[in-house]
Parts: structure tokens; C-alpha cells; sequence
RNA sequence: GCCCGGGUGGUGAAAUCGGUAGACACAAGAGACUUAAAAUCUCUCGCCUUUCAGGUGUACGGGUUCAAGUCCCGUCCCGGGCACCA
């Protein structure tokens, strides 16, 4: 993949010393991360042990972990993400996968405006600089990455396909224009995005934000909401809780779509859509969006209105900002006629109505909606109810109570001919009524809206658009693409450099060949990693965007995919929709579902710490910086500064972010100790789905359990190396005991990297292991080769985690042996087999002692023998037992 | 506000299908080795008490069960997402 700079390939300038080891030198005493690193990663290198080719003899295995953005250097959080998927790459690997795992750059994206406007750099210039560095950080951790199928979204080998599959679906209809609400900030003359709007303010000018309508490209990605809703079923190596993130996101709900004509005009109709039509004729006022048309119209000629209006508009677009300011509205003086009674009802703007939802317009049935009930004690509109429920108290018009609004045992009244209906037969006889006046009808309706993809920033891929006065909108011509974006530019903050720049934006239009203007907004980032995981198939075809490549990798789902949980909603979400998207354009044939599992890491999280300033902002201090102050049970009581020893303040536990000022550099961490300790600490810190609380201390203790590890098996094989033990045959009991944990160890192990992906657990039992080897007499014959067997197990066993250490303990115990291209250790049954168990006894289902027994003691012998143990006896007092309970394998319980 | 998670010792955590709560580590304390320190090794380590034993304990309050950290109902607190951050 030709990359602007920086290409890949074989690191150079590697010392070649090591490279030639397999055969070891006298094995060092001490354990050198830095010496045994990079003789394995050169070892790699030379042996192209994480090339990916196509092998259709072989069960692939596509490991996908999310391509990071290029910020400067990685941050904790990659290097757990890249962990995780590394770790699951190898064990693959052992157990005979064909694997692929690649690795790219969501190049494109605000940080580089922003480093541009802080720096003076050119946001080309520092993002590949920083590809380059973070290219170094990663291959310093030893994964097993196919470099070869590097790519960067910001080159134009890359984003020429998008823009490409963009004019597709513009011819398809499934990219169209219309208006969107941006954050638009009056001072600075530009488009903020949400993260830049502070408190309702711009970032950087401080000015109040505006709402502001301008045209935009959207995505239908309304069209497939059924499909991305009901494929969530077929997801079952999902966690559960995305798919519900996913299916509350998509929101389907059914109801009606009904209208209200227009009092003074019958055939204007005001539209809405409500789930609860069975409350219709509760309905006091109707409300509609600030920028609803109807409210345009009523503003006209009523200046306070209108100057309402202006003030709905100021604040974010955030939906969080809308739902949490205070409901506020205001009467247009339109009246509509209710469709089933005739009655006059008011129109009401309220600036909780969202226009993005439905048509931008709801009914108000103060009596059964929480919300509506506030706004009409607010402005004393009326309140009248239509549902009862049998046994509850007498309705108040002054209090809110939660079974107004219940549908579930609701029945009608005060609602005419509908009066004793329940909520499903109540919305059936209103909407086929509604109907035959041709008023309303069911529908299904989504939360899901269109996705507006225009972005009026520069760091992007330009839309490939032309707008021509005679011909309209015009899409690019397949040979006029790539629209190349150009790359030296000055940013100021204000406005894109691209609607300063005539050379870019001056053109022809393709179809008349008159003079036209080029599109200068940018494409959403998200259409990048919406697609780059089939590209990886095949980043190095020039010809088309994808190709049969993908067909071997991607074919019913990539295997494992590895992110944030951040991600959960929206990056994953435009990923499903573009499979479904490109199927639907003939590019990659049914591969089904994208993600076939998927793991989402929790956050890697850090303590904060702060000092305030004046003006209410606050000075964030990095936890390196500070000493905390504990009482005598450890308990933090304060912090200080350590420059000069005064107090800061103890904020929350929060995700390492810049801005919380709150980031450990994995690479300090990489140069102390390595990159296995690094590795091997962030595993065993908590479970990947967990977040993971950030402490200095334990990384000692990884690097620790490595130095004795090393130093175990340097001890061994000082006493000369032997052949590994097959049996138990031989042993004595301690020693058959051992060899039954080790293969108690290979199951566990196997189970917690393939099905649990739980690699904390992982490694706990490989100390516990390690605690019992030491533990035992192994220094007779049989002894020698149960420890040559253990110890060339445990390189195996961690070897995922901890590969380095892993390659060259292995290389030490089997000379010339490559320990990534062994098959993963398996437990042998018959080393497995025990013949007397330990059962607890409980008596009243409190412990009070245990039995040995025979591994296939039956029930009544196991009963017997906790009756008679000494700590039932005791506990049962005498008394006759009611109940025995026997739980094979565990306990008994003993009521009496 | 809405949606989604989480809450277990001084700390990170374990307990996989309702069956021994605290595995494995970190920190701390005591001891051994050492001229000394580091490293290493051994032991102690939820809380309470009358300590060769017993009580109690998984945010809080209820419930189901022979048995609940685990299931159910309610409450509180913390974190994440909310469509232009990636």
C-alpha cells in the first residue's frame, strides 16, 4: 500500500546479532527485556511471521482491532486494545488459524485543525509524522501485525474509493441534500462541532452559539433501519448490551401518523406521529419545533414570537442540551381543528419538539404525558383525562402521578364511542377511523435519522460534488476522481482554508462544461471506518474498491473485532449500514453481518486532579505530578503538588484523556520494563470488558512474576535440559498433583483466551502454576522431566501475552524449536484423573467442615459421610436431619 | 432528561450454570539473608469478639431459595453514550 511517506516493510537498522539465535548462546542469567525484544521482533521480521496470505487449506481467522487516530503517540488505552487483539492473534495462530491481523490510520479529523492552529503545522505534515512515530510505538510491543496492509484514510489511494462509492449512491438516491442544524458560532464565522460548543459558548471565540440551517449531504440510512434492527438477532457473538444500545438507537416504535387540519384553512394539515393515539382525545394543545414551518409563519407578525423563536435557537444541537434545559414555549395564536371532535386546539412552539424527529410536531395530552403535564401547570393550559385505572387514586390536575401515563392497565374515559377500551383496541379503533377520513394511518416510525455527513471543516475527503448554475448539483465523473485534497494550507479557525482557496473550488462543470464551484465542505470521518476493514483485504488493488479478497476474509463476518466501547453506537452502527450499502452496489457480494464478535473494551480510566483558577476554569494536573495522601487504611485523605508541596484537589476517576490531563505514557513504561511487562500488566490489571483503573504500582509485580519466571527456567536449564515428561506414571503424589495442575492449567488457559476472553484469569492461573512448581520436589529423574514439561508449557501458555519472553524461554528449554508456530498446549484427559475429592459441608447452609471422598462416591455414601463428619455432628446438635442436599462435585447441605 | 454499564478487603480483582466469598496480585507489617541497601525468600493480612473457637460480611432496604456477590422488587452513588470528538 503506498503510503504519502514513511512506507513499511522490514524495520531497518535492527542489529542482525540476535536475529540468528534460534540456537542460543549460553542463556543469561539475568532477564534483559530490551536484549530478548528485539532479538525476537528482528526474528519475526526475518521470518515474516505475521504476514497474512490467502490459504484456502486453512480456517481463517480476521482479527480486527480499531484502527487508532493518529493523535501523536499511543495512549493506554490503544495499547490494551492492541494487546487484546494481539493476544488473540497468536492463540489463533497455535491452534492452526490462518490469521490476519492488520493495522491502518483514521487519519482524517479536528485534532489536526487544532494542532495546526497551535503549532502552525499543516495537518498533513503532523499527521504523518505522527503515523510515523505511532508505526514505531507499536511495532516497539511486538504485535503480530501484517504491515503490508497498512493504510491511512487521508491518502487519496485511499478516500478516492469512498468518494467514488459517494457519487454511486448520489446517482442511487442514497445520498441526497437537504437542510441540517449546525452549531454556528457568530465571532469566529464558522461551524463548531459539538465538542467545541463549551457550556453554549464557542470554544474559542466565547461567543453565545447559534443554530444555523445549511444544506447538507445526507446518508439514507433510514432506508436499511428494519434490516440493521432485526440483523441485531443474528448477532449472538455481540455483547448484549450493544445490541441494545444499537436497538434503542434505531428506536423502532409504532403508532399513528394523524393530522390536525388547520382551523381557518381545512386542507393545510398539521402533521404528527404519537405512539399513544389512544389518549387522542385528551389532547389540550399541539406543540411544534422552533423551526417548524407553522412557526415561521405565526412569527411573521407576532414579534415576541419571533423573538422566542431566536432564543430556542441559541444553545447546542446536542440532544443532551435539549433535554435537560427547561421546558419553555410559547403560543402561536394558530389554531387547528382536533380530526375526531372538530374542537379548536392551539398550536404551541416548545422548545423541547425536536425537528429531526417525526414531522416536528406532537399532540399534547397533558393528562397522560409526564412532560406535557409540567408545560400545562407551567403555562395553565388544560388538563383532561381519558384513561382510568381501576383501583388507583382520583386523577389531580395540581400532581403528577407515574400511572397516568400506564398503558398497560389503562382503560378510556371521557373518550365518547372509545370509553372502556384498552390501550391496543383503543389506538385500533382511532386509527381506522382516523383512516376512513382520510386523516391518519399506522406507522412505524424510527429514531434513527438520516446520516448528515457534510462537515465545513478541512482536514477531510472533499465531497465530490460540483455545483453548476445550469445543471445543478453534479457529481464528480469517475476520471476526474480522486478530488485530491490539497495539503499546504494555512488554518486559521475561521471558515475552511478550502472556501478561501479559488484553485481548488474554481472548476468546470462535467455535464454543460460551464463554469462551476467545487464542493468545499468534507466528508464525516466516520465514513472512513465505516469501510476500511474490507479494504484490508486488498489494500493494494489500484483498480477498484474492493475485491474478491474480501471474500475469503470477510465471508460471514470478520471473526473478532476489538473497540472501545465508546463505539458501541455510532462507528459500529455506519459499519453494518455499509456492508448493507455495498452489497446493495454489487461491491462484496452477501459476507452477512460484518462484525461476526466483538469484544468492547472498557476504558482505561485515572484518578484527576485539579487546581482552580480564576474565572471558574480549572488547572488539570497529571497524577505523576502529585502525592496523595493517605490515612493509616490507605485511604486518600489528600494530594499535593510535589513541585512544591501544596494541596490539589482530588477530582473523579475519569477516562485518561488531554484534556483531564490525567494520561500514563505507555512508553515510559515500555523503556522501564518493556514491552511484555507493559503487555502482560494491562492484562492482568482487569478484565478487557471492564474499564481498567490506572496504578503505577503492579506493573512491578508483572515485571516481578517475568525476572522469576526467567530466572525458574534459567535454574532448570543450568541443570541440563531433558526430555518432557508424558505420564504421571512414575511420579510421586505431589509430583502427579503438579502435573494435574499444569493440565488443569492448559484447559483453563485455552478457555479463557478462546470462549471467556478473559486474560487476567488467564494469567492468575499461570502464577498459581508457577507457586505450585516452586512448591514442589522435582529434583529427582521423573521430577526433571514433569519440570521441563511444565516450564515448556508455561512459555507456550503466556506466549500470546508475553511473546518475547515467551520466543526465548522457549528457544532455551527446545533449542531450534520457534514457540509462535507451536501448537497450543492441551490437556491430556488422563492426566486429569483424580481419585479421592474434598466435598464441603454445610449444615443450615453455613460451612462447618469437609469430607474426602471417592472421585465416584455415590450419594448415599456422600450422605452418610457428611452426617458422620465432625463438624456436622457438632452443628446438628443432636438433632434429625430434615433435608440433605448433595451437590456433586461441591457440597453438602445438611437442614435440620 | 433519556439510554447503557458498574458498586466485593487498604488497592486491582476472583468466584464461568444459584453451591467453600476474597483465588491471583499490589500495598502494608513481621522475620531470614546482608557490613548496609537493593534484590530474593518465609510468614501475617475483610471486620468484630471471650481467638486450638465463634459471630459477621459482597453499596443500601426488602423478597425468593436447603443455599444469593450471583435471581426478583425498590433506593442511593459512580462512570459512559446521546447523532459535528474519534
Amino acid at each position: 500500500m503506498p503510503l504519502h511517506r514513511g512506507s513499511t516493510g522490514i524495520i531497518q537498522g535492527y542489529s542482525t546479532f540476535y536475529s540468528d539465535r534460534i540456537q542460543p548462546m549460553p542463556m543469561q542469567d539475568k532477564y534483559t527485556p530490551a536484549d530478548i525484544e528485539r532479538a525476537a521482533q528482528t526474528h519475526w521480521e526475518k521470518t515474516g511471521a505475521a504476514r497474512a496470505v490467502e490459504d484456502s487449506t486453512k480456517p481463517k481467522y480476521y482479527c480486527l482491532s480499531m484502527f487508532p487516530y493518529p493523535s501523536g503517540k499511543l495512549h493506554m488505552g490503544h495499547v490494551r486494545n492492541y494487546t487484546i487483539g494481539d493476544v488473540l492473534s497468536r492463540f489463533h495462530t497455535m491452534l492452526g488459524f490462518n490469521v490476519m491481523q492488520p493495522m491502518g490510520w483514521d487519519a482524517f479529523g479536528m485534532p489536526a485543525e487544532n494542532a495546526a492552529l497551535a503549532n502552525n503545522v499543516p495537518p498533513a505534515a503532523w499527521t504523518y509524522e505522527n503515523i510515523d512515530y505511532m508505526r514505531t510505538q507499536l511495532k516497539s510491543l511486538g504485535f503480530a501485525i501484517d504491515w503490508e496492509r497498512e493504510l491511512a484514510t487521508c491518502t487519496p489511494e485511499y478516500y478516492r474509493w469512498e468518494q467514488w462509492l459517494f457519487t454511486r449512491l448520489y446517482e442511487k438516491g442514497l445520498v441526497y441534500k437537504k437542510l441540517g442544524t449546525v452549531n454556528w458560532d457568530p465571532v469566529d464565522h464558522t461551524v463548531l462541532a459539538n465538542e467545541q460548543v463549551i457550556d453554549g459558548r464557542g470554544w474559542r471565540s466565547g461567543a453565545l452559539i447559534e443554530k444555523r440551517e445549511i444544506p447538507m449531504y445526507y446518508m439514507k440510512i433510514t432506508a436499511y433501519a428494519e434490516e440493521l434492527l432485526t440483523e441485531l438477532d443474528n448477532l449472538p457473538g455481540w455483547p448484549e448490551q450493544v445490541r441494545l444500545m444499537q436497538k434503542n438507537w434505531i428506536g423502532k416504535s409504532t403508532g399513528v401518523r394523524f393530522a390536525f387540519p388547520l382551523a381557518d384553512n381545512a386542507d393545510e394539515k398539521l402533521w404528527v406521529f404519537t405512539t399513544r393515539a389512544d389518549t387522542i382525545m385528551g389532547v389540550t394543545f399541539v406543540a411544534v419545533a422552533a423551526e417548524h414551518p407553522l412557526a415561521t409563519r405565526a412569527a411573521a407578525n407576532k414579534p415576541e414570537l419571533a423573538a422566542f423563536i431566536e432564543e430556542c435557537k441559541k444553545g447546542g444541537v446536542a440532544e443532551a442540551d435539549i433535554a435537560t434545559m427547561e421546558k419553555k414555549g410559547m403560543a402561536t395564536g394558530i389554531y387547528v381543528s382536533h380530526p375526531l371532535t372538530g374542537q379548536e386546539v392551539e398550536v404551541w412552539v416548545g422548545n423541547y419538539v425536536l425537528m429531526s424527529y417525526g414531522d416536528g410536531a406532537v399532540m399534547a395530552v397533558p393528562a397522560h404525558d409526564e412532560r406535557d403535564f409540567a408545560f400545562a401547570l407551567k403555562y395553565n393550559l388544560p388538563i383532561r383525562q381519558v384513561v382510568a385505572v381501576d383501583g388507583e387514586t382520583s386523577f389531580s390536575h395540581e400532581a403528577w402521578a407515574e400511572w397516568y401515563a400506564d398503558k398497560q392497565r389503562g382503560k378510556l374515559v371521557n373518550s365518547g364511542k372509545y370509553d372502556g377500551l384498552g390501550y391496543e383496541a383503543a389506538v385500533d379503533a382511532i386509527a381506522t377511523d382516523l383512516s376512513a377520513m382520510q386523516l391518519g394511518e399506522k406507522k412505524v416510525q424510527f429514531r434513527l435519522r438520516d446520516w448528515g455527513i457534510s462537515r465545513q471543516r478541512y482536514w477531510g475527503c472533499p465531497i465530490p460534488i460540483i455545483h453548476c448554475k445550469t445543471c445543478g448539483d453534479v457529481p464528480v465523473p469517475d476520471d476526474q476522481l480522486p478530488v485530491v485534497l490539497p495539503e499546504n494550507v494555512e488554518i486559521t479557525g475561521a471558515g475552511s482554508p478550502l472556501a478561501k482557496m479559488p484553485e481548488f473550488y474554481e472548476c468546470k462543470c462535467p455535464k454543460c462544461g460551464g463554469d462551476a464551484r467545487r464542493e468545499t465542505d468534507t466528508m464525516d470521518t466516520f465514513f472512513e471506518s465505516s469501510w476500511y476493514f474490507l479494504r484490508y483485504a486488498c489494500p493494494d488493488n489500484t483498480t477498484t474498491m474492493v475485491d474478491e479478497r474480501v471474500q475469503y476474509w470477510c465471508k460471514g463476518g470478520i471473526d473478532q473485532y476489538i473497540g472501545g466501547i465508546e463505539h458501541a453506537i455510532l462507528h459500529l452502527l455506519y459499519s453494518r449500514f455499509f456492508t448493507k450499502l455495498m452489497r446493495d452496489v454489487g461491491l462484496i457480494g452477501d459476507l452477512g453481518e460484518p462484525f461476526a464478535n466483538l469484544l468492547t473494551q472498557g476504558m482505561v480510566v485515572a484518578p484527576t486532579f485539579y487546581r482552580d483558577l480564576d474565572g471558574g476554569k480549572k488547572q488539570w494536573i497529571n497524577p505523576a505530578d502529585v502525592d496523595v495522601v493517605t490515612d493509616e487504611k490507605g485511604r486518600p485523605t489528600g494530594a499535593t503538588l510535589k513541585a512544591d508541596g501544596l494541596a490539589v484537589v482530588i477530582g473523579g476517576t475519569e477516562k485518561m484523556s488531554k484534556s483531564k490531563n490525567n494520561g500514563v505514557d505507555p512508553q515510559s513504561l515500555i523503556d522501564q520494563y518493556g514491552a511484555d511487562t507493559a503487555r502482560l500488566f494491562i492484562m492482568f490489571a482487569s478484565p478487557p470488558d471492564q474499564s481498567l483503573e490506572w496504578s503505577d504500582a503492579g506493573v512491578e509485580g508483572a515485571y516481578r512474576f517475568l525476572r522469576r519466571l526467567w530466572k525458574t527456567t534459567y535454574d532448570h536449564v543450568q541443570a541440563g535440559l531433558v526430555t518432557a515428561c508424558t505420564s504421571s506414571d512414575g511420579l510421586s503424589s505431589a509430583q502427579a498433583d503438579l502435573r494435574r495442575k499444569l493440565h488443569q492449567t492448559m484447559g483453563k488457559v485455552a478457555d479463557d483466551y478462546g470462549r471467556r476472553k478473559q486474560f487476567n484469569t488467564a494469567i492468575a492461573a499461570v502464577m498459581e502454576l508457577l507457586n505450585a512448581f516452586d512448591k514442589c520436589d522435582l529434583k529427582d529423574t521423573a521430577g526433571r522431566a514433569l519440570a521441563q514439561e511444565t516450564l515448556e508449557s508455561i512459555a507456550l501458555l503466556l506466549f500470546p501475552i508475553v511473546p518475547h519472553i515467551g520466543q526465548a524461554l522457549y528457544v532455551e528449554l527446545k533449542p531450534g524449536q520457534d514457540a509462535g508456530t507451536q501448537a497450543f498446549p492441551k490437556a491430556d484427559p488422563a492426566a486429569l484423573k483424580q481419585d479421592e475429592i474434598e466435598l464441603m459441608v454445610q449444615v443450615n447452609g453455613k460451612l462447618r467442615g469437609s469430607i474426602r471422598v471417592a472421585a465416584e462416591a455415590d450419594k448415599a455414601s456422600i450422605e452418610a459421610a457428611a452426617l458422620t463428619s465432625e463438624g456436622a455432628v457438632k452443628f446438628m446438635e443432636g438433632k434429625a436431619p430434615k433435608k440433605v442436599v448433595v451437590v456433586p462435585g461441591r457440597l453438602v447441605n445438611i437442614v435440620v
